[in-house]
DNA sequence: CGTGAGTTTGATACCCCTCAATAAAGGTGG
DNA sequence: CCACCTTTATTGAGGGGTATCAAACTCACG
């Protein structure tokens, strides 16, 4: 693992860790807040060291002792649990301003995989709990923070709660969009960093019917793609109508036109 | 809605709000652990109401302006969203030492209805804020439980990509039994205070496959009914193999005993 | 004893998983 | 830059598990 500390000169990747989340009580109107002060970053800097990931990298596994807290500053990290059958499920999709490395009793509870090439910081957990207990600020936003985890972990269980495939593909696209949106990235078009196999294991289906139920929604001129990474959302109705599960029944053959 | 000051006089409910979670660092063995110390109670207790709320009683509703969070005393509550096409999706269960009332720029995210007869406290955002910012040690504990709930929404999550309705429900079985387990209540059988119906919107299965499903585990003597809502597990490490996914594989006709 | 909600049981259609093979994309080294 | 190999993605056919619809049944409660 390659780890420098980054106090010990100026840091080419940021001014130390930074989280992000939507409004508690406020209104960002769906945008991402930066939660941390500008005071907040630079202390948590001080304890922290610069982490990168080469793709495919395991940043830790479950049941390993949890002695750190990862910030992702660019790239995408899946978090996974492994079956007894060797198949994995995922728990959550990581992104920039992101905190991961939930702990029970000590020990990371899920497994962490970089998607891309990763870049974060590693917060050890003795230090932010000293940190935390002494600045209350520093504390409201970690709980924000957690809400706003929290409230993606329940949107991700209602997703996988859904029984048809293209339903939940077309509300996996939408929450990509959405994320996308909320960073104030462009939204001309959707990147999906993961593969197929990523997204059947997210939404609960097999990568096969990921594919096909990307192909039904290019069919329906519901979506296109640039290539297999790059897709376009034609139109956001027709998604969120491909996303309420009513209007998912797959058409019959006779129903289609051409093709 | 039925509620009156906590600090009117002596209160038979308790004393004070409490809230319980697995350790985050230290070990705890499984067990829940009580997060509040009696000071914090007691201070929460002056900001509180306690309120009562009879079986079917809807506490909020998603999008409502959400005024306070509610910590459960005694009883039940389901956290759901509601669909376009009427149905239902649960995302959580609350039971007793749990804090419900997650909010989003200032609205309640999901729906909230008792499944039991319910006593809990109600506090106030506003004040519950003010107070967080003044004490570290209560909004530390406050980040012990929304990591505690956060891996729940995970568990679940899981729970929700098996693909075997035996699977879902054996694993159902084993959180309501681990619940009870945590809370030092009798090992000997599992209540389920919820219907048919909320188990399978909870799991992801209509409420017949939850019906078939504890029926395929009782003839293959996992689980044996006193009446509809009380189980006893007959054999924990069979409900393990069949709660992982492998072992899942329904039995043909031919390979059933008789029945 | 009647009523209604909750639960069980049954039959059928259909969507998705599985297995298998092909095709495309990405990476590496000559 | 192309040949080669590995990984990832697409496409196809078939069987199985679950949703759905419908009806009988149980139980709590008035």
């Amino acid at each position: 693992m390659n780890t420098s500390r980054t106090n010990d000169s100026d840091d080419p990747s940021g001014h130390g860790p930074s989280i992000g989340a939507t409004a508690l009580w406020g209104s960002s109107q769906g945008k991402r807040v930066h939660l941390l002060t500008p005071e907040e970053r630079a202390e948590l800097a001080v304890i922290s060291s610069v982490v990168r990931f080469k793709k495919g990298t395991v940043l830790y596994r479950e049941g390993d002792h949890a002695n750190g807290v990862f910030n992702i500053v660019s790239g995408v990290v899946k978090s996974y649990r492994t079956l007894s059958d060797g198949n994995e499920r995922i728990a959550a999709f990581l992104f920039p301003d992101d905190l991961i490395g939930l702990v029970e009793e000590g020990r990371y509870v899920n497994s962490a995989k970089a998607v891309t090439a990763v870049t974060g910081y590693k917060i050890p957990v003795a230090a932010l709990e000293t940190r935390l207990r002494r600045d209350p600020g520093l504390e409201f936003h970690v709980i924000c923070k957690l809400c706003h985890e929290l409230r993606e972990a329940q949107r991700h269980a209602f997703l996988l709660g859904t029984r048809h495939a293209t339903a939940k593909v077309a509300m996996f696209l939408q929450m990509l969009d959405a994320y996308q949106a909320a960073r104030g990235d462009s939204t001309t078009e959707v990147y999906l960093p993961m593969s197929r196999s990523d997204i059947g294991e997210y939404i609960g289906i097999s990568l096969e019917a990921v594919g096909r139920s990307l192909k039904a929604l290019v069919s329906r001129g519901v979506i296109a793609f640039r290539n297999s990474r790059h897709v376009k959302i034609i139109s956001r109705s027709l998604l969120e109508g491909m996303a309420s599960e009513a209007g998912t029944r797959q058409l019959r053959p006779h129903d289609w036109g051409k093709d």
